[in-house]
DNA sequence: GTACCCTGAGCAATCGATTTCGGACAGCGC
DNA sequence: GCGCTGTCCGAAATCGATTGCTCAGGGTAC
């Protein structure tokens, strides 16, 4: 019978306690009466009311509340690849934070498409969501100028801007790089390449600059074939730029790889042309992804506190959304250069 | 000046057009008007109304139009772990068909804690979406029922229930099973273990049926301590289960794992004791995820089409959503087993 | 010339919850 | 007994879009 069309609103409860809606609402969101300071409600009318709702089995109606409050309690998530392990993590970790502190997640997955990634934009704002967790390390830098003369609360994770009131989630790629070039440097290697990933992302340029920074200062062949830049930073573009690299005269005797799937993708490729890993190459990763350490052979990368880092992601925008202080605009998280299997001292031949 | 504090509504777009609301909200959903069956509306005025929208940069408020429609063109996807690359892209098949007929997913992620799948439920309920897409398998069936009894619209993915008239996109896990078992006896093996999955899930149970069924119509020893039940489909729970299994007196020359992170967690093990793959132990995994085949050994195993299953599912759940004919109540979608380096013949000691 | 029809568009109710304002009534002091 | 304070709760507006009903006016048929 009551499961009739119609949901239970507030306007049943208050009927069936013999109330007036505004009154359930009140108990309900347990409320100080409208002129006392912090007068409680009687007891005896709370309890009225408390029991209607749980008889009647009432669930509030989030959207109606939303229309009121003007907040959803939903962020928006942009992603460029979900199915990238990387993300997945970093996926998790918000989501956790976000349910904590009652908040949901849409997931937007916009496969780096910007025609993809303009309508999700579009879609989240008529949705009107609280605000945007943006992982997509390819946005336009001025579209999200836009969300920024917007004042449309965002926070940026693994990518920054040159904006520094932007709140973002980083870390610090170009010190990593260094360091992996100098771990490279250190078992005695002279010709390190890299396989850079997309230059229209912060990620890859950072990588970059890091891994140049890192031959200097090591005093490393420095010579521009040595890098290549992969379409993505995926297994498939890993495999087409080695192949590229392994075509020219470059010859490095380890590469460093702008990402974990690019690696595997060389991985791949190195065995399919039956070269051993680290003996004929020595290969690198970065972010170290569940799976990294799996791979035969076990994968030298640079650990990126992936769960952490979406955790710290989701807290920044509810605290943001929130009004409550933030301390470090820009928060940094450290990063760990993961020694395995995959890199070893140059044969010499 | 209009940045003001307020979003732009149908009304402000209304008294820039020199119209009323309605009017503006007819002409934007390109209504007929109300007494004419078909009839365009005056030229003129559409125009108008258009400009005016453009001009102001109107964008309609979903949550206005969701509680007057009582529809909120959002689905709510319930997931054990979106770190397995399974449900990554489970996720990301379902994503795509949704973004594509007009809806938006809210993830959860249970991580199979009943407690968490509750308070998902409770929300996703609350926030009012049209439907539910639910691939957490360990999903009580009562709980199941309880949304079955209130009618509240949803597609069941890779799992099922007992009643047929659940919607759902399974798989054909007994015959899969059989056939992995089938292989493994065509190549000479006789004594095949199975590290089966947890036994309160569907996909567990069918499996070891499966299993069980080959071993018979095979005629391979079929002995209780040839099964062991992992406690989750995880790395470690294979690990952990293998570990069980070598200490017994099984001794299986090949073990078919119920899911490819059991399986890796088996390498993972083998490889920690220093014995070899196929050599001393063949084994077989489930699912193909997108790493299987980058494993060393590559892994032989049962591939399930996941991003169609994703696709799939949010078709349905769709057309039952917009009262479209459904053709099948439960799709199976094709399996096929990848033969690669996991698994060979015995050796013969 | 009148009655009727049809088209284009406005009016107002509605979806469900929140919140400001204010009213009713009880208790207390003088 | 009157007025004042204070407690508890009701009335009504509001959030933004949709839609059944209604109405005005022009055209047409007889």
């Amino acid at each position: 019978m009551r499961t009739a069309k119609t949901r239970t609103t507030i306007t049943d409860v208050a009927t069936e306690a013999g109330v007036h809606p505004s009154t359930v609402s009140r108990v309900l969101n347990d409320h100080a009466t409208a002129s006392a300071k912090w007068g409680a409600f009687a007891p005896e009318t709370r309890q009225r009311v408390l029991a209607a709702a749980d008889r009647l089995g009432y669930r509030p109606s989030a959207i109606a509340r939303s229309l009121r409050l003007q907040r959803t309690l939903t962020l928006g998530m942009l992603v460029p690849d979900i199915r990238n392990p990387f993300f997945s993590s970093i996926i998790k970790g918000a989501e956790d934070a976000a349910l904590e502190r009652g908040y949901n997640i849409i997931l937007c997955n916009s496969n780096d498409e910007p025609q993809r990634e303009a309508t999700y934009l579009r879609v989240l704002r008529e949705r009107q969501v609280d605000g945007l967790l943006i992982a997509s390390s390819q946005m336009a830098d001025d579209t999200i100028a836009g969300l920024r003369e917007e004042a449309f609360p965002f926070v940026l994770l693994n990518r920054a801007t040159r904006s520094t009131e932007d709140l973002a989630v980083v870390v610090d790629n170009h010190a990593a790089a260094v360091e992996v070039v100098g771990h490279l440097a250190a078992l005695g290697h002279r010709r390190v390449g890299h396989i850079a990933g997309p230059q229209n992302t912060t990620t890859g340029v950072d990588r970059r600059e890091g891994y140049r920074a890192g031959v200097l200062a090591y005093g490393l062949d420095d010579e521009p074939q040595l890098v290549i830049e992969a379409d993505a930073f995926s297994e498939e573009a890993g495999q087409q730029a080695l192949r590229i690299m392994l075509a020219g005269p470059a010859r490095p005797t380890a590469v460093f790889a702008a990402n974990d799937l690019i690696a595997i993708g060389m991985l791949q490729r190195l065995r399919e042309i039956g070269a051993h890993v680290p003996g004929d190459l020595s290969i690198v990763g970065f972010n170290d992804i569940p799976l990294a350490g799996l791979l035969e052979p076990a994968l030298t990368t640079v650990r990126v506190p992936q769960l952490a880092m979406g955790v710290a992601g989701a807290h920044l925008l509810i605290d943001r959304l929130e009004g409550r202080p933030i301390a470090e605009v820009r928060l940094t998280m450290p990063t760990e250069l993961v020694l395995r299997a995959s890199t070893a001292a140059p044969m010499t031949d």
